[in-house]
DNA sequence: TATATCAATTGACATGAGTCAAAGCGCTTT
DNA sequence: AAAGCGCTTTGACTCATGTCAATTGATATA
């Protein structure tokens, strides 16, 4: 563990700035200190979708490491000023030998993001757009507060929803005018959890207004 | 290791019988011995997307074993008559305190898996119907062989790659009108092996025709 | 041979979400 | 304060896919 530790590096990242592309070796993983990684997928002609937003206190790519010849299934790019722990595979992997406890660990963090998978499959198949964003905005909500922050650029949350930037406004402007949240720059209130709560997963019917 | 194969149960199926509905908890898992089993999350009007379909030779829900409270995240049924072992999840985890080689082969398996999905997640958002049909198809066809046969009902293979029956009908007459593969029953024949994975990877844009 | 049943196909039509293009707004820079 | 630059919003239009409904086909049952 030591050796990890001793081994491990520390990497500061600008707003923007990648860290990998999609396609690269992956002789590493990482931890999020600060700031927030965007892991993305790119298709062929430019467009990309957003698979997962990693905040401060989470690990990615970690579960590369026990492929054949490992390479990043994404790309990686820091959204604002981040900072991050950079672990070697191979010093890792030793110590997963010695340690059954860790292997368990892991394998119950892999199962958790698997079922995460499985979720997100779901509702890309059978969720309209509009529940895809209500079910985002809920889950970046605070438990007990109805104001706060999205730290992050509108259209990033578009991708990661899976809908086109005008699209996403569009379905804001909707949820404003039906007096179930506002919006002001990056400042959300959520006026009507409950209706939210509905639109996330009644979904597809869009709710009655006016 | 002979605990678990005393403790382990053979299932029989027949086609169309579940196996475990989506939200039953979780304290076995199986192994596909002969036919095929469908893996589907259900919402909540009623349709159904299949996530995945376990042919024999395979496990599934090996994952779930290490969550706080199991829960099958999808249903199972077979498809054709359909024969498993079915394997409890206590007797493995005991296992697998006991090798660690054992664990780092199922981290090995489910790194692979979340590929998998992530790859699905890219199809999905960033890809067209046609290009999901046409890699489906691919995927399933032998090496070296352009004949072969869909052993699985067309509307299951329609919901597997996300299309309705109606839409899936129309992708493959389509491309047959481009001579590309015909399809009679359940026998596939791949007239231009080369334009399928043209059409699976360039995908959004309509290959030219006539 | 009829008949019920379920899967697959086809046509006509509806619609959610994307595209394209033009403002608008909020920044920082000069 | 003006100018420049991204991001976001809006409007008008298009298009891929879904929906609904009817028909055909294929297989099993009587």
């Amino acid at each position: 563990m030591e050796r990890v530790a001793r081994r491990a590096k520390a990497v500061s990242l600008a707003d923007g700035e990648p860290l990998f592309q999609q396609g690269d070796k992956a002789t590493r993983f990482y931890l999020v200190v600060k700031g927030h990684m965007k892991l993305f997928r790119l298709a062929p002609d430019g467009n990309e979708k957003v698979i997962e937003l990693v905040d401060a206190g989470h690990t990615f790519a970690e579960a590369l490491m026990f492929l054949e010849q490992p390479r990043f299934p994404v790309g990686a790019v820091a959204l604002g000023d981040t900072e991050l722990i950079s672990v070697d595979a191979g010093d890792f992997a030793a110590i997963l030998r010695d340690s059954v406890d860790l292997c368990l660990a892991l394998l119950g963090d892999m199962s958790f993001r698997l079922r995460s998978l499985i979720r997100e499959i779901d509702d890309l198949s059978l969720h309209s757009a509009t529940c895809r964003v209500a079910a985002f905005i809920l889950a970046r909500a605070p438990e007990h507060r109805d104001d706060f922050e999205l730290d992050i650029p509108k259209h990033v949350i578009a991708s990661r929803t899976s809908v086109k930037p005008e699209t996403f406004s569009r379905i804001i402007k909707s949820l404003k005018s039906k007096n179930i949240l506002e919006i002001r720059g990056s400042k959300v209130r959520l006026l009507d959890r409950q209706a939210l709560e509905d639109a996330a997963d009644v979904c597809g019917l869009p709710v009655e207004a006016t």
